[in-house]
DNA sequence: CCAAAAGTGTTTAAAATACACCCATGC
DNA sequence: GCATGGGTGTATTTTAAACACTTTTGG
């Protein structure tokens, strides 16, 4: 097959175009039905979910080869991204992974410097749910969203990596655009509510949050109302960019 | 010389050790006389001061790594250190550095492994100043503490590490223990206060300040007083640790 | 006795919290 | 017409900020 001979390929010479030692993987966070997503692929052979990840060209920018990384899963340019932790157990290797894999593509462990021992970068994304088209590569079978709270069995150390990146996320809600980047350039004051709640895993206060946020200045109501619920029609608002940025250099307020 | 034989065997043979294109960079901070200081190695040839850094075995884990790197420099073990970021800017090499150094050793650029890419992980470490001794390794002729207000001209982009050190000090100073980690056993609050207002940068209020720190009570107040000064003499305190650690899980609510 | 820095409390302003009623829409 | 969730204001508590005089000590 055709991707088999690229997946030996990457196996054998991979280590020409890329930095030996050293991985990539992304936390994607998408937004939507009032839900916090993470995207996963299905890795073939080893039967387990994995979050999606790659490598360092060996004259690419760390941050260039995450975007470049994720453009190919999502179709998104210019994703924003942030590096939180790096993961380093000597024992996190993709040998015990892929053994069955092995086999099947006829690699063995001396061969491949993708045996050799890696540190992963974790980085977190924040994408525009709708937009995303989501890809499968070569390696996997399948592309989704979950839940946040219905994560699969993840391989290797991919599940503690998901929880650093939320902590993280959780942190880094005061100081960066987080709902810019996660919400549609149109929006509730509900569905911010709902991602506030979500990232902070606590209920807020419905009166209380609206005049935090208002006060912040960091939103521009617009007209419109959201059409076709069946209950008093929430007004849209989107964000006034430029204020929003002035606001999270001081921080924003919420703690966790 | 000997030790040049140390450095030819390191430039020529290190890849077989140490993992290929990873460094680390540890920005050490000290508390003294009131004032934040840095410990910098002054770097043979390159005729600048650098961080202290090294490399990670093959299989060591990073923060073990981090740890043997400045117990060389330091005489200490233990040492309470936290990875802050990774800087990957595909032009940061060591090649620019070491012109002049390269020739004394004679060893061409396609022979070493030290001249390949290299991205840093950056570590921040807090120790208590009057325990270290500062030792200088084989690249270095000096091994010295600097005020963080005086730091002379760094090589490469250590000034940028630095800088964000500094900075990722300031968001840690609510969810760490770092008063306990830069300060002797037993301290006053005048010292406690100028630790905080280093790091923060700003003034802050002898009797707020005060009453915040008390109240959260991570202090125990000694009966002892601070001898030998030439005005009222202030009490020493030593941290509850446990005390701390629990008030540390909440934050501590100081913003920059 | 004087300079230098430490100890201590109260008042005021700002921010966070708690809480309840009316309104618009789809079914 | 009713169930669902959205919109809105006020009172209370908590937390942060501003501020000045007295005390101790070494020189």
């Amino acid at each position: 097959m055709d991707f088999d001979r690229e997946i030996r390929e990457h196996y054998l010479r991979g280590h020409e175009k890329f930095l030996r030692h050293i991985s990539i993987d992304c936390v994607v966070f998408g937004f939507f039905n009032n839900e916090l997503r993470v995207l996963l692929l299905h890795a073939k052979y080893a039967g387990h979910w994995a979050l999606p990840g790659g490598f360092i060209l060996k004259e690419e920018h760390m941050d260039a080869a995450a975007n470049r990384i994720l453009a190919e899963r999502t179709g998104l340019e210019k994703i924003y991204m942030q590096q939180f932790y790096v993961f380093s157990e000597p024992t996190r290797s993709t040998r015990k992974v892929n053994q069955q894999f092995l086999q099947n593509v006829g690699i063995s462990y001396d061969e491949s410097w993708m045996f050799e021992r890696f540190i992963s970068i974790g980085y977190t994304a924040l994408v525009n749910f709708s937009k995303v088209q989501p890809v499968a590569d070569v390696f996997s079978s399948a592309c989704e969203w979950f839940n946040i709270h219905a994560i699969p069995e993840l391989i290797l150390d991919h599940r503690e990596i998901l929880d650093k990146a939320l902590e993280s996320l959780r942190t880094q809600i005061n100081y960066h655009p987080i709902g810019f980047n996660l919400l549609p350039e149109k929006f509730t004051m509900p569905e911010l509510q709902r991602l506030y709640e979500t990232i902070l895993d606590r209920k807020l206060d419905r009166r209380n949050f609206q005049r935090k946020i208002i006060g912040t200045g960091i939103l521009k109501k617009l007209k419109e109302t959201k059409p076709g619920v069946r209950h008093k029609a929430p007004f849209y608002y989107k964000f006034d960019l430029k204020k929003y940025q002035r606001a999270l250099k001081g921080g924003m307020g919420f703690e966790s």
